[in-house]
DNA sequence: GTATCTGCAAAATCTTTGCACGATA
DNA sequence: TATCGTGCAAAGATTTTGCAGATAC
């Protein structure tokens, strides 16, 4: 399932495909960084100038809400997704260039298991963002 | 310096005290949740009718860049406020509820830090949240 | 063919800001 | 008293929505 794009999983759940579902659909599943709207917009108008940033939003809420993209937010006030599908993993934030580095650590995983039991829940997801600086520089020329 | 009061700090920050700082300072010191702007405004409202919703923002905007308050997003869309001289500790959102329960657990702190360092950063901070439901079913009515 | 989707523009929501007046140190 | 803060209303930024025409199934 992993292997499977998000316009098939948007046939799977029996979502109307349109040109500009599947425009979007693309532009997010080839994406490798973390679009905002207004970003997926302007990957969108690249393939259809006639797209509109209404449709965007309404695009990805749907497919927010049907399970195929996650909602993130990285503290700027605007809304980023990823598909949900990945290869699960969390984010360490450069707070010296804004970089995003993803990551997984299944102690991590395990841990917050133990701690929603230990509370009296059952985890269903988590969001989880490491601030950092570098400890060495980086190997910029 | 975990028992000095916000106004306490805003004071040792060299920040000048008005009236209407001094309620915010009050009310977030008071707050056992994680209120909202327009929530602290309600709460000054109380006890200053004429204070104003900017002055709120400014408010929270100058405590925060001073390091006396942290910025909290849980997603809705809203800013949240907490103490940032408040023992450290994440949350575990109940999903059915919208309740937000405090905890703090030094395996995940610690384990935080090592794989910051494991992919060459310091780690300065980050965000927990965990998404859960009740394994019990609450004691309501 | 009918229900659903799109584009546009207006609106809703949250937050910031310019300006004149008022308060702080 | 000089500087900085406040209140108000307007502006910004992000996201949502009403409506008429277009499209998917």
């Amino acid at each position: 399932m992993a292997d499977s794009t998000i316009i098939q999983r948007c046939e799977a759940k029996g979502l109307r495909m349109t040109d500009q579902r599947r425009i979007v659909a693309r532009v997010i599943g080839a994406a490798d960084d973390h679009p905002d709207v207004e970003e997926l917009y302007a990957r969108a108008s690249a393939v259809d100038p006639k797209i509109s940033l209404a449709t965007v939003y309404r695009t990805v809420k749907l497919f927010e809400e049907a399970g195929i993209l996650e909602r993130l937010e990285f503290g700027d006030g605007r809304a980023r997704y990823e598909d949900a599908e990945r290869d699960h993993h969390d984010h360490l934030i450069d707070v010296t260039t804004g970089q995003v580095i993803e990551f997984i650590d299944q102690e991590i995983e395990d841990l917050q298991e133990k701690i929603a039991a230990r509370l009296g829940y059952k985890l269903i997801g988590h969001r989880l963002e490491l601030l950092a600086v570098p400890v060495a520089k980086p190997s910029k020329t």
